[in-house]
DNA sequence: ATGCCCGGAACGTCCGGA
């Protein structure tokens, strides 16, 4: 069972491609971010004809969450749990294919400091939490999205001179380490600890994707159940490289039956 | 020190992204 995930910065503006990489990667489960649009802007029809279900959840020009698979969804929630006041379309929770999975849109939160590195901290405090009662039900649960972490400078092109960003803050990659502690595994680190410049974002601006600079912010994070079946995680540059690119590309990784 | 590059909303240019 292969399951990826990938922040497409806007399904609409992204659709030929998405569609190509459907085609040609064939996940089982694919988690998207940033769709940036209302359930009633989703391309449904278009991702239907390639055999998936789509669960959605959207919202005007920002954020925005699906999940698609190749099996009946069963919508768990559209919301992360803890804040009835937020409304950003963030989180989407499912069943699927004998799996709990979970779409994430973790907020970026710069400027540091200020209202929106706060609400960051704020929602990975929620996101701890939901996540704890996740691991006391003993299921194969995967976690996956745009973590907007970079977990260790590992993960950065340019650690020095990202230190006060609010991917690397140490306030963000504590809560991100509180996720492992819960006993999550964070698939592609564990398959390769010694895996250099292994990037899943790259700028649009400075030649970043030509230069190769980017950071590793797209993560999938397993519960025992589901690590117990890890079998191999890979980043897919492809898409990065093709015409119109999102700034993302997809990971993915693949349980054995 | 600031903007670069994108998409969305809107039709000016700004916001948000990371």
């Amino acid at each position: 069972m292969k399951i990826a995930t990938w922040n497409v910065n806007s399904i609409k503006a992204r659709l030929p491609n998405v569609v190509a990489w459907l085609k040609k990667a064939a996940p089982d489960v694919a988690l998207l971010q940033e769709l940036k649009t209302v359930e009633d802007g989703f391309p449904f029809l278009e991702l239907e004809e390639l055999g998936y279900n789509c669960a959605v959840a959207g919202q005007k020009s920002y954020n925005g969450v699906a999940v698609l698979s190749k099996h009946p969804i069963e919508i768990e929630t559209k919301v992360l749990p803890g804040n009835d006041s937020d409304e950003q379309a963030r989180y989407l929770e499912a069943f699927t294919g004998g799996i709990r999975v979970a779409s994430i849109y973790l907020p970026n939160g710069n400027p540091t400091p200020g209202e929106k590195f706060d609400y960051k901290l704020a929602w990975m405090a929620r996101l701890i939490e939901h996540a704890r009662g996740l691991m006391a039900l003993d299921e194969a649960v995967i976690l996956g999205g745009d973590y907007n972490v970079c977990p260790t400078d590992a993960d950065v092109f340019d650690p020095a001179g990202w230190a006060d960003d609010a991917l690397c803050r140490p306030e963000s990659r504590a809560r991100f380490r509180e996720l492992l502690w819960l006993g999550y595994t964070e698939a592609f680190r564990t398959l390769h600890p010694d895996a250099a410049r292994a990037w899943s974002f790259w700028d649009y601006q400075r030649g970043a994707w030509q230069q190769d600079n980017g950071v590793r912010i797209d993560h999938l994070l397993l519960s025992p159940m589901a690590a117990d079946r890890l079998v191999a995680c890979e980043i897919d540059k492809g898409p990065r490289g093709q015409q119109k690119a999102s700034d993302h590309t997809p990971v993915w990784c693949e349980l054995e039956d």
